[in-house]
RNA sequence: GGCCCGUUGGUCAAGAGGUUAAGACACCGCCCUUUCACGGCAGUAACGGGAGUUCGAUUCUCCCACGGGUCACCA
């Protein structure tokens, strides 16, 4: 076997947005090119005039951008196999079906959708098509396409024996050809169907492991039989398992709307990072050999990848462990890094506290939409019910008792000229042993007053030195008038 | 329904005839602690079932069950 240089491709249909398993396929696909030095090409699949969404395109192109998969070929790079969406290929497929009637590999077909139908209500299922077209006599064939009667071009499966193509990661698949339909290889709007004009752009784009989902692993020899018609050289095919999604009623499917975001940019907004989805969904079928390392650039990825590492079974989106992945990403980023991510996120930023209240929530958080809700507080104080907030009984404070606390926290702040954490923390504890209260207690009294909150990113006195002097005081004040 | 594929803890997964069946997420507990997180430590939890092959099967074969995919003038 010739060494041959690897070429892949992304071909996805312009649809309007990035389903996260065509991500995958992209990664993957990008994965297998350059692990071996080879040539990743982007190619879209828009043969079907009826779906056509507008600026789906530049949503694939923005995707792989921001993702880092750059392509070497592709709408916007060029390449010397272009053009590279199908609709500006369209005379070819024209051209190369008319060869494959004349090797007698493909026939015309006249029926009407009519009739189609109609065969579909009687066989019901799993019917497909009678084959009716198959061998008309030329003359007739000569005359219907005179007389302009609309057409489309099917293939011609052979009726016996079976076709067999090896998988790089399913191993040999076998299929009866009896069990193959002659699919349509040109519709009668002149374009061609998917099952015909991937396989003439793979081969005259040369490329050599077609990467693509397990849905189509049944249908892959119907694509191996018309490599075989053309004479063409076979690919590698690599299927990829699918990624399933668990529904409301716990059953598991491919991965779709129902469940949830389920597009790249659904996430993006949802605040998880480009770095850390990629991450995540290269481990979901396929894991990385010797090493129980789980964080990898893509720089890491393409050294690591290996086509022996993809798994054959399904695997479940888990958003639990994305937001993990999400974190641990989120985390790592510098305070400069982290700003400019999360400032997007930040309805009413509060520009003046800011840099200080951003190292309060980032190891907080597990996506940056979080955020928002976090530091609220800071902006304004939330309505609370005093009697309910001044609750907690692992340091026995009751809204009696941290009405008590109020004026001795008052008292032990006024005598704190520098404005900051350790002069407050120390201020407050000494004031807590001067009582004999417990510290947390009064931690909890002034954190609560001065939050409106239970729950907060950061202590009450780191609380108190962002908010300043003047408003920590009147927040202190608030309390106490809700106490009563 | 036919055909194809799959099946290791709730999820992602390692494993390649002999292992105490890794690790991660989640969950639970403890520690740290100025709440919550982060971090550290520990714990619960798995080879779908049945036949074979074998001295020995999670690992190989077959059957069954279950799950998924696919059967378009969509890709």
């Amino acid at each position: 076997m010739i060494n041959r240089n690897v070429v892949t491709r992304f071909a996805p249909s312009p649809t309007g947005y990035m389903h996260i398993g065509n991500l995958r396929t992209a990664l993957y696909s990008y994965l297998i090119a350059k692990h071996s030095d080879g040539t990743f090409i982007l190619r879209i699949e828009d043969t079907d005039r009826e779906r056509l969404v507008e600026g789906a395109t530049d949503v694939i192109i923005d995707t792989l951008k921001v993702t880092g998969l750059r392509y070497d070929e592709g709408p916007g790079v060029g390449g010397a196999n272009g053009p590279y969406i199908q609709s500006e290929r369209k005379e070819i497929y024209l051209r190369y079906a008319k060869e494959l009637v004349e090797r007698g590999a493909a026939y015309y077909c006249f029926c009407s959708k009519e009739r189609l139908e109609s065969l579909h209500e009687e066989d019901g299922v799993g019917g497909g098509y009678d084959r009716h077209c198959r061998d008309l006599p030329k003359e007739e064939v000569e005359a219907n396409l005179k007389a302009g009667i609309p057409y489309v071009i099917r293939q011609k499966i052979p009726l016996e024996g079976t076709t067999t193509y090896e998988d790089a990661v399913f191993g040999t698949i076998s299929t009866e050809n009896k069990e193959l339909q002659d699919q349509i290889l040109m519709k009668a709007d002149g374009y061609p169907t998917y099952n015909f004009c991937h396989v003439v752009d793979d081969h005259l784009m040369g490329v050599t492991h077609v990467v693509r989902g397990s849905e189509y692993l049944t249908s892959t020899p119907k694509y191996a039989l018309l490599y075989d018609a053309f004479g063409w050289q076979r690919p590698v095919f690599v299927h990829l398992p699918l990624l399933m999604g668990r529904g409301e009623d716990g059953t598991v499917s491919k991965l779709s709307k129902r469940h949830g975001a389920v597009s790249f940019a659904d996430l993006c907004a949802d605040g998880y990072m480009p770095e850390a989805i990629v991450n995540y969904i290269a481990l979901l079928g396929w894991c990385p050999k010797n090493t129980e390392n789980e964080f990898f650039t893509l720089d890491e990825l393409t050294k690591a990848f290996s086509l022996d590492g993809i798994n054959k079974s399904p695997s479940v989106f888990d958003y639990e462990k994305l937001l993990w992945f999400n974190g641990e990403y989120i985390r790592k980023l510098t305070p400069e890094e982290f700003k400019e991510r999360a400032l997007p996120f930040i309805s009413n930023p509060p520009m003046d506290k800011l840099d200080r209240i951003l190292p309060l929530v980032q190891p907080r958080i597990g996506k940056l939409s979080e955020i928002d809700g976090k530091i609220a507080f800071f902006s304004a104080l939330p309505d609370y019910d005093a009697a309910e907030l001044f609750q907690n009984k692992k340091n026995k404070v009751t809204p009696d008792v941290a009405r008590d606390m109020l004026s001795g926290i008052v008292s032990a702040l006024s005598g704190v000229f520098e404005w900051n954490n350790d002069a407050l923390y120390a201020a407050l504890t000494a004031y807590a042993e001067q009582s004999g209260i417990k510290s947390g207690a009064v931690l909890f009294v002034a954190r609560a007053a001065v939050s409106g909150l239970s729950v907060t990113p950061g202590g009450a006195t780191e609380i108190m030195e962002i908010l300043g002097k003047d408003e920590t005081l009147a927040r202190l004040q608030i309390a106490a008038e809700r106490l009563g």
